[in-house]
Order: C-alpha cells, then sequence, then structure tokens
DNA sequence: CCTGTCAGTTGGTATAGACCAGAAGTTTGC
DNA sequence: GCAAACTTCTGGTCTATACCAACTGACAGG
C-alpha cells in the first residue's frame, strides 16, 4: 500500500530497530550509514526517520545521532501524585534539575488564577528526567502569600509535597489544559533537542479548597515521552 | 537568536500570514511563488512550513495547498456532551459522516472491556468535521447486548445520546488514555492529509453503573485541531 | 445545462552534492 | 598522568533540479 520509496523505508527501517535494537545498545547508526545500505540519499532518509520520530519510535539527542526511544511514561495530570512517584511506580528513575528561582510577575499565571497583572509570583523553572533523559521542563508560578519561604527552602523535592506538608494546602479545584505544540528555541535547547521538535504542552491553575489561586504551572514535554491516562469513576 | 534560514523564514511566514490572512482567504500562495518571494528553494520553505505545520497554525489538505488553521477545538473528554452539541456551543458548524457500520469481533475492544478475544461488536466508524474540515475520525465498538437494533437504526446522530435514551444506560465509569502519533496511511487518507501527519490518538473505555462494559472507541484527531481541557472541582 | 476530457498547476517525492558547527575520540605536550 | 589541542565523525542546513500524480479549471461535446 505505501509506494512512496521513504515509507518502505520507513517500515525497513522498523522493522530494523526491532531486530538489532540490542545490539545497537539503543542508538541507530549514522545517517550516512543508513542511507548508503539502503541505497539513497540522506534527504530521503532523513524523511523516513522523520516518520518514525512522529510516532514516537526514535528521537534524537543534541547532534548526538538518532535513539531509540523507551516506552511512555504513563502520567494522570488529574491526580496529584508527585512525578518521583509515578515514575518510580512504573520501574523507572526520577531526576530533576532546577533551572531558576526568581520572584517576578508573570501575565498569564496572573491572568489565569484571577489575579492583577503586576502580581508578583515566586518561579521555579526545573528539568525532569526519566531514565536520564530529559523529558520535560516546567515553569511553576506560586503565589508568594501561600508558600512565604517557598524559594529559600526548596531544592528539588516534590513541589505538592511541601505545599501539603509545610502549609497545609488543600489543592482541591484545578483546571487543567493540553495542546500539542512545536517546541520554542528555549524550551527545545533546555530539552537538548532541535527547535520545532514535537511536544505537548500541559497548563495547570490549581485553587485551595476555597477557591483561593494557588499556583499555576506550564508543562512542556517531549511528545513521544508521554502516554496520558485518565480514569473516571462514578457520579455525573 | 535564529540563526537558520528556515526558521528566519518561519517568521517572516507567521507575519506573512499575520497579514494578509483575509486577502487569501484561508489559502497560502503556491510553494513555488513563496520560494521564489523569499529568494529559496522549495525544500527549505517546506521545511519552514513543516515548523508552522508542527505549531498547529497551518495545515495542508489533500494536494491542494496550505490553508490557515482555525481555532482549535475546546474539548473535555471526561465530560459526555456529544459532539455537536459542543461545537456549536462554540459557535462552529459539526458535522458527521458514517464510514462504516458493521457487526464484527475486535481485539483491543475485547481486551480493553474485558471481554473474550471473539466477542462481537457493532462497529462504527465515522469521520467528524467542524465548519467543513474534518478533524477526526473514530471507530466506536458498542457491546450488542446493550445496544440491539443499533446499527439499524443508527444514521448520525450523537450515540450517547441514544444510549441514554433509548436503551437507559449510565455511562458511569470511563477509562481514557491519550497518546500523541502520527496518523496512519489509512486514517490519513480518511481524513485527507497526507499520511504520517501529526495526530492525536484519543480511546475510552465506557462502563455503566454496574460496571458492565458498554463501548470502546478510539478517536484520531489531527493535532492542531484541539485542545484539551478539563476541569476539576472538589474533593480527592 | 450538464458531463467528460485535457492541459496546466500544485504538492509529493527523490537525487546528488556541499558546507557548517557541535560532539566525540585521539593525539600531543607538559 | 592529565589536560589541552587537533582531527574525525555526525547531524543540521541548504542549493539546484527533476519527475510524478492528483487536483483545478477551462474547454468541447452531447
Amino acid at each position: 500500500m505505501p509506494d512512496a520509496y521513504y515509507l518502505q523505508l520507513t517500515e525497513q527501517l522498523r522493522y530494523l530497530i526491532d531486530e538489532h535494537a540490542m545490539q545497537w545498545a539503543g542508538k541507530l547508526p549514522a545517517e550516512r550509514a543508513l542511507a548508503e545500505r539502503f541505497a539513497t540519499t540522506r534527504v530521503t532518509l532523513r524523511q523516513a526517520l522523520a516518520q518514525l520520530e512522529g510516532e514516537g519510535l526514535i528521537h534524537r539527542s543534541n547532534r548526538r545521532g538518532w535513539f531509540i526511544s523507551p516506552a511512555r511514561l504513563v502520567y494522570d495530570p488529574t491526580r496529584d501524585a508527585g512525578f518521583n512517584d509515578y515514575v518510580r511506580a512504573q520501574g523507572r528513575q526520577p531526576r530533576t534539575a532546577v533551572l531558576k528561582l526568581e520572584t517576578c510577575p508573570h501575565l498569564s499565571a496572573a491572568r489565569v488564577l484571577g489575579l492583577p497583572d503586576d502580581q508578583p509570583f515566586h518561579h521555579i523553572r526545573r528539568r525532569r528526567y526519566v531514565d536520564d533523559r530529559a523529558v520535560l521542563v516546567e515553569s511553576l508560578w506560586v503565589v508568594p502569600e501561600r508558600a512565604p519561604e517557598l524559594l529559600e527552602m526548596y531544592t528539588d523535592q516534590s513541589l505538592w509535597g511541601l505545599l501539603r506538608g509545610r502549609w497545609g494546602h488543600h489543592l482541591a479545584n484545578r483546571s487543567i489544559r493540553m495542546v500539542s505544540e512545536a517546541l520554542s528555541p528555549v524550551d527545545a535547547e533546555e530539552l537538548f533537542v532541535a527547535p520545532g521538535t514535537a511536544g505537548l504542552n500541559i497548563c495547570r491553575a490549581i485553587f485551595d479548597d476555597q477557591q483561593r489561586p494557588i499556583e499555576f504551572d506550564e508543562e512542556h514535554w517531549l511528545h513521544d515521552s508521554l502516554c496520558i491516562s485518565v480514569d473516571l469513576a462514578g457520579q455525573q
């Protein structure tokens, strides 16, 4: 059915990857080598690779080459289990790098939380890893009144754990928004991928049980590292 | 910051689109014309167009050219408002085309609903439009015992309306799974787009209030036509 | 007025080659 | 031994060109 050569290539690569996954230790041979093996040009070969990248089967990192993508992380954005917890629950190794800590205003956060435009926030930006692969960057904007000394005490633990344990907040109400995106040059660089790589944007606004705004956060995931799963029981 | 020419092109196109959106009636000039205007080759131009496509700003249909994408449809997969209802609620025009009606077994549906592998289902496959643009194809597999004469009476109304109104089912429990994907050749053709176009796959398993399986459905959306939005209030 | 044909236009695919900058590996020099 | 310098390899970008198939629109025939 697929007559285009690059689509045939896609199939052959899929098979090849399946076959040699172990042998290659997750890294594909160089583009030039593959192009020669399939008697085609790098342009066409890259078309096939891009196809597999879109499917989430392979990805590239920096300029180091093409790698076989690990299984997607199953993630329920409606639950507030911490990142570390559910990564470990799936037998994987989580890691977090803090990129920025500051206090400053942020327009979208203010708008979404229903606060004045010049409202300052505690801003935390961090990169998260699964098994040493960077899979998302996120920015959190926390209303300072709800967590005054946050920036002094925050290292890389669970933020929601802190909010609950240290300040006793109930994260009762939330609105979540998800859109597919192409990663911005900034986000892409922080995730060590090419600009324009496909991503998934998840924004959350969190309020407590009295409808007071607590925080707004925006996550940028690599599209291939995520499987969103939601279970709803009962009413409605 | 963007030094690559195709990234500069992306910016210029973005500006151009913004400027001439009305004048062009949503359709971009031909690739060859744009390539000439920016003094580059079609290859490089297409790289820039692909970038904007990834962002969801433009899309292509068949081989007819590049079009400016309309606003995303806001969609809450956890609610069971019918497609027609929420499309109209956003001031848009819904339409549905039924592609297939049959009764046959389906492995994944059976597995997800916890039924034997050879369990037959009423299968409905349909394509849905927003403002005359095809934005998704979906397959529904309904357990025949829950809706015996479904295929005889189904035209293109709301399935959930039918299940509630005709057979009195309460769609009480559901599990939802979302993954980004590259559209398969079949799905792509049914949506009039190129194979490998970015998409979003949404699967749902629905049970009634006694945990009896009712139906399984799988939707394939164009990635740029969708904004998932979930509101959660109260407990947990 | 409708219909079917034909030519031109457009996107889709592909070739062949080139240069650059970053990453990795190797050698050199202290 | 270790760090710095250099070389090689690799992906990222770009040019120029070509052919095909599908769509469009105009024209001819019933």
